[in-house]
This record gives C-alpha cells, structure tokens and sequence, in this order.
DNA sequence: GCAATATCGTTTCACTTGCAACGAGTGTCA
DNA sequence: TGACACTCGTTGCAAGTGAAACGATATTGC
C-alpha cells in the first residue's frame, strides 16, 4: 500500500458530493417545471430582495462571473421576466429589475423551494440546523483568512443587508 | 415587500458556495501546480484505491458522469500518469492503472491536498468535525430517502470498502 | 446455435462556461 | 479641454459538459 488517501472522506470531495445532489434536487423546483437555469434562478431571487440593481452588483452578490450574469439577464429578459433599462445616472450602467410576470413566477417557485429546504432539514433539529451553519461558517473564515483562497461575496457574510 | 426569500440564508445556496469556494482552494494542489482537472484528480485519487478498474467503476465511485471519465481517463493515459489495457475475462471492459509516474504524482499531491484540509479544519475541534460531518450525512439520509433524488454513489456511503 | 437484449467505453452534438478582449461611458488631473 | 486610466456590460473563443447515439462485446431466452 502506497497512499492510504480516501477520497470518501475527504472533506472537499464531501462537500462537493452534498452540495451537489441538493443542488440537483433543488433545482427541480425551478428547472424542470419553470425552465429556469440556475444562474438565472440566483438572479430573479436576487432581484425580489434588491429591485433594482446592476449587473455587477448581481456578480458581486450571487457568486456568478459577470458573463453568466449578463447572458443569465439576457435570457430572463427575452422571456419577459425582467426588465433592462439603461441608467439615468451612468449610462454604463443598467438597471435590471423583475417585471409583474417575474414576480409571479418568483411567487409560485419560491415556496416549493423552501419546501424542499424544508424537508431537507427535517432530519435536523433547530441546533442542529444552528450547528451546522455555524460550523460550515467556520470553515468560511479559515477561507477568509486564506490569500489564495477565493473572496467572499460581502452579502454572504453574516452582518448587513447589503447596498441600497 | 412581496417574497421575503434571503438567498444568503437558503441552505442549498450556502452549501454550493462554500462547496465551491473549496474545492477552488484545494484545486490549487493539483491544478495550478501539476495542471490536474477536477475529474483527472478524482480518477488518480480512485485508482490509488482501487488499483484496476473499469471506467464504469469510476463512474460509479467518485460521483462523474460516464464521459466525463472516459475523457478524463484518455487525457491521463495521454500524458503516461495510467495504463489501460483492455479486460481478458471481458473484452468489452478497460482495466485502468496507475503507471509509476501516476503513483508518484499522487506521492506529490496528496500530502498537498491532506494539508489543505488540515488548515480547513484547523478552526474545528476533533468534535466539531465529527459533528460537522454527522449532519452532512443526515442531510444525505434525507436524499436517500427521496426517490426525486439522485442517487448516492455506494462508496460514499459509510459501510465497506466497495469491490475487489 | 442464434436472434434479441443488455452493457461497455467512446463519440457526437448542442449547449454552457470562464477568460480575455472589446466598445462605450465616466472620472481624474494637468 | 484633452489625454489617460478606470469601470461598465457584452461578446469571441476555446474548452468543458451532459444526454443521446454508436459500434463492439456479452448475456439471455428460445
């Protein structure tokens, strides 16, 4: 025996096996039954918190590169989900907000959304729920403290309710 | 104020980014260093274990999707880091192995990738991680209880050791 | 023995992805 | 004012991806 590595229990390989088959089961919820990707599925939900925002603040905030944002708006706007309109103030910027089918698409998707969350925590007790987000924000701030380790979207951590 | 839906608090959501925001921090290890993907260093990894196996195995072990393997696999022999050699007892199978160059990389590697898990887990107690991993689990028992679900590769359940 | 069925690994094809480059617009400073 | 550097959103391009189809081999049922 050479290496004694098991990839099972690796926790990298772990986590990505998890996040993974929640992400798949997940996005039943908007994918099989609305059409929607998951990029664009980060981008309506953003939009409901944040109504008019930018396609770099959207990057910035849901953890999509820009160009997957930009073709993620393109497609949603060419359904009629949301509305691109240039900015008044910078006209390098646009203001992407959701049009009243968005919204009522957004009403339909996200309780089954929070019932597969939902049901995906039954197993779980609130401390249990508590423990884990606490340890997975754990092992977050090792990331944080990490210089080769990718930045953290400002809205994912704990504190304020972002800009605006 | 219409859906009150905090993208940054929905469990599915935080687990892919933090997911994701790993597996680029280890990718490092094998990919900046020693020009690995993420498929080709789940295959090295698996071989380490399982010394012969068929691209199917593979497949059914570290969570890829068939051609994804297969390619994985073709690059790998390509570069002389495995062999694969077609199955006697049944012609239609490949036997893929490591080479000595492919058991001397993963010599490389994994002290690399073990360290970096080290460092992610060094803000967690030896209880903390076994609960960490405890509630990972039993989000996973809730999916294999849930026949919309995928499926969970054998190896990445906690019993035995696969085959052979 | 032989057709029908199943399984293996590969390949095809349409699509997505990330990086880098781009044109357009804004700020800055002499 | 004008040149320079910067930021915005988009797009080109090469690479990667998954679903389905493919040829080749094995197995099954008659």
């Amino acid at each position: 025996m050479r290496d004694q590595f098991n990839l099972s229990e690796f926790l990298p390989y772990r986590l990505a096996v998890l996040s993974e088959r929640v992400s798949k089961r997940v996005a039943l919820a908007y994918s099989e039954s609305h059409g929607l990707t998951v990029p664009e599925w980060r981008v309506l939900v953003h939009l409901s918190r944040c109504r008019q925002v930018s396609v770099r603040e959207i990057h910035n905030c849901v953890n999509l590169e820009k160009p997957r944002v930009s073709r993620a708006v393109a497609r949603l706007e060419a359904v009629g989900l949301v509305d691109k309109t240039e900015s008044q103030r910078d006209h390098r910027l646009v203001d992407i907000s959701l049009t009243e089918a968005g919204w009522k698409l957004l009403d339909a998707i996200v309780p089954e959304a929070l019932a597969v969350e939902q049901q995906l925590l039954s197993g779980l007790s609130e401390g249990d729920r508590e423990r884990l987000l606490e340890l997975m924000e754990r092992l977050h701030s090792v990331l944080d403290a990490d210089p080769r380790a990718a930045t953290r979207s400002r809205m994912d951590l704990g504190d304020s309710d972002g800009p605006a």
